[in-house]
DNA sequence: GAAATCATTTGCCATATGGCAAAAAGCGTT
DNA sequence: AACGCTTTTTGCCATATGGCAAATGATTTC
């Protein structure tokens, strides 16, 4: 929990009486490695923020390939949509790579907080700004590379990554197969 | 500049007394085909609303090669950084593919809007938010299909563009070269 | 610690894309 | 119509990546 405030006030003010609040409506949960926190189509339940493991974002192309799109790691919040879109459901599946801690909100209490804590919203379109920002950035310059740069920059990266996530998920965000991947990780040695 | 307060409406709503500061604040920039509009390196002087023609925003990468990352056509809004940011200094060119026309905006005015105007912060944020939703969904797929299946999402997309960009710079956004390009539409056809 | 399961590497060959230079096509100017 | 300029296509061959299946290596389970 902790951890989630210190991300917070990164990003804006609060003070006791909101953090209580915020502290009070705060759940935890545990996912094991596999498990879905949001299936593509189904309602999205929970707000969460990652305290501990890593959630990929992954959906099916039109070809029924399974595509990684981005990974997740610690403290990183997992917002529905951009705005507190009441009815979000999302259009991939956001999966735990391994086994993952999270502090959770349900939807009305998201709500609730966001109705009760002025600034809150500012404090939210924040940290929606700088995830689209990170996420235009880490896949902007990916289509520009041959695949031996793209893997050289995700390590450079992402470094705290390599060891958790499966060849074949980074492989699917590189865009490529992972026996590609397995021979330019062999030529890079 | 009428086109520019029917956009910004959709964003938010603005009373004629706001309608006069902006119309005031606005004058008009042509630039002609090859012309940049923002240079990477050189501080923004001023905010565009693009009303006639295509813009690309290009860069070099380290081996020197240009790389035409986004088009943006007519009305869009070309945003400095995500928020007012002062002291923004583009990393990229923005170059007029076409003669453009613009609604421009000197950055000590487009502050003094910002000051003027109550709920304009939240107008530009809910811009800016676009933009980047825009921007990431755009270019997230492209890493995972093959060359022509990205071409023929361009054309989808952006039938409009096809006619008015050369093909070396639609090569270039979808990570392909000019040849390769010109092969893939020999076949297609 | 053997068996089962999952993750990674490798071999073989097919296909896609790149690199470079020349040819062809398109376009505005005279 | 002829010229110069820019854009697009093509030829030839090299390299990168894909597809598939088998082999190897790593991890979990009993």
């Amino acid at each position: 929990m902790q951890e989630f405030l210190s991300y917070l006030l990164q990003f804006g003010s609060l003070n006791q009486q909101q953090i209580d609040l915020i502290s009070k409506k705060a759940t935890s949960l545990k996912l094991s490695k596999d498990d879905y926190f949001w299936e593509a189509g189904k309602m999205v339940r929970q707000i969460g923020f990652l305290t501990e493991g890593v959630i990929r974002i992954c959906y099916y192309n039109n070809k029924a390939e399974e595509i990684t799109r981005y990974f997740i790691d610690e403290n990183h919040l997992i917002l529905a949509g951009d705005d507190i879109d009441e009815h979000y459901i999302p259009s991939v599946y956001l999966q735990a790579i391994t086994d993952c801690h999270l502090v959770v909100f349900s939807k009305k209490d998201w709500k609730e907080i966001n109705d009760t804590i002025i600034g809150w919203e500012n404090i939210v379109q924040k940290i929606t700004a700088k995830t689209h920002r990170e996420k235009i950035e880490r896949r902007s310059e990916l289509i520009s590379q041959d695949a031996t740069e793209r893997y050289l920059d995700f390590i450079n990266k992402y470094p705290a990554l390599l060891n958790r996530v499966p060849l074949a998920y980074i492989a699917s965000y590189l865009g490529i197969t992972q026996s590609s991947l397995s021979r330019i990780r062999k030529n890079i040695r």
